[in-house]
DNA sequence: AACACCTGTGCGTTATTCGAACTGTTGGTC
DNA sequence: GACCAACAGTTCGAATAACGCACAGGTGTT
């Protein structure tokens, strides 16, 4: 049931869109139609009408994407200011660390990356990249992304979503999950290392809020780059000059 | 007109959403409604569904995107494979050349960025960042994705884009710049200075086709990082060698 | 040849959308 | 305080865009 005054049929058309969030190079017509439930005559109105404004395109496999979607992703990158002040930024703490380093944003039910560097000398990727989302729960940006939600948000969100077996290593215990975001809110900061990739450990630090959104600091590399107790701490005291140093760019409040 | 059997309130929908690709930090629907020809009404209620599915987000100074439009960019550079393997390559390409390293991609009129990477050492950033859309005329990657077009596309262009005066130096004779675009194919780069920034120099080598739009890689970088006419020359060996490592990705043609 | 899957098309029905007109709020100026 | 500009919210009758069912065709596989 819409709300009163908006329009039916461009809300179907966006489900339509957001379909195309899942990373498949390609999508049939009867692919799309069972993704959001519509009748194929419908999805193929939808479609192709997506086709003629651009951000579609028709090829033998299916339908795919065009550059033009990132150029709306790029609009909110702009109006955010993350290229000129952000991403200096990141790329100067990916340095220092050697390492990959994000900023991620709570968007709804997972956290987006917004901005990310990783030096040349820095030697794992998971092949994330701007516009990656991510788990909230499985993730070190993820909670800590929550950490700073008021109660019922997360019960909403146990309510939505449950737990996934990433590796042998994640935790799925419900209660441990709340009891660990619990944590990182007192302590500021998550490391979890294995809990969604095996072999890598991810730590992150709160920022503030970017327009409305939730926002932390993080970075992800090899377990073996925390052999050491210091290793941690060394890390945590570079993302949190970071997250000091974002904090004091006007677009976070 | 629309063609037969598309959605035309969804593709009035889309045209307000494209909006947001203007780099402002919000926009009120009287200016939307300016920006598209569409009645009051009409704007209103597609703004609202916008809201209602997530994309935007509705403040005191009026409309924002939210986070949401990334995860379908994030699904587009996803499906190409942008995370795990162009990007480590350009990663290693900003480290050996100490300057920023973008791919991009020709999206109708305009170049869009569909990777791009900066070294901590670098020292000039134009705040470019995935998604950012270049004029195709004016900027050494813009040209360069032209050089592989037909004619009549670029008659096409030409008709529907006027040269632009961004700096002092920066070339508006249509003739001169037609020459440019044939002469950057037949030399296979093209390299510019100050015709879109002050001061920025830039350089662009083609790739080949990513998922149907013509691909370039390219680096920005300051003046007098070409002090000596041998400094071109090694920008653009890099650069070639880079293209020819893109080349062997299976996700250009 | 049969089957599964996908796509294209026509058309009667109706739900959605449109846009004009009216109303309300806010901020700025005099 | 009055007035104005700009923006937003709402209603509703009319028109049309959209829906979805049914039919038809193409392609690839067995």
């Amino acid at each position: 049931m819409r709300q009163h005054g908006s329009a039916s049929t461009f809300s179907k058309g966006l489900q339509v869109l957001a379909c195309f969030e899942a990373s498949q190079r390609s999508f049939t017509m009867a692919e799309i139609s069972k993704m959001t439930g519509f009748d194929r005559a419908t999805t193929r109105r939808l479609c192709l009408s997506l086709v003629e404004t651009g951000f579609l395109t028709k090829g033998e496999q299916g339908l795919s994407l065009t550059p033009k979607i990132l150029a709306i992703a790029g609009g909110y990158l702009a109006a955010n200011d993350i290229g000129l002040s952000v991403q200096p930024l990141l790329d100067q703490v990916s340095q220092d660390l050697c390492a990959e380093v994000s900023l991620a944003v709570r968007d709804g039910d997972r956290a987006i990356y917004v901005a990310k560097s990783r030096s040349g000398v820095a030697r794992v990727t998971l092949g994330f990249t701007v516009g990656s989302a991510l788990p909230l729960l499985h993730t070190a940006v993820g909670r800590m992304s929550l950490g700073g939600c008021a109660p019922d948000i997360i019960d909403g969100i146990f309510q939505r979503l449950a737990p996934v077996q990433y590796t042998e290593k994640t935790e799925t215990d419900p209660e441990k999950i709340r009891a660990d975001i619990a944590q990182c809110a007192r302590q500021c900061f998550c490391f979890l290392q294995e809990e969604f990739e095996v072999g890598a450990a991810a730590a992150a630090v709160p920022v503030g809020m970017l327009n409305g959104s939730a926002a932390v600091v993080g970075t992800t590399t090899s377990l073996n780059r925390f052999a050491e107790p210091e290793d941690l701490e060394q890390t945590l005291d570079i993302l949190r000059q970071a997250a000091m140093s974002l904090r004091r760019l006007s677009i976070f409040s």
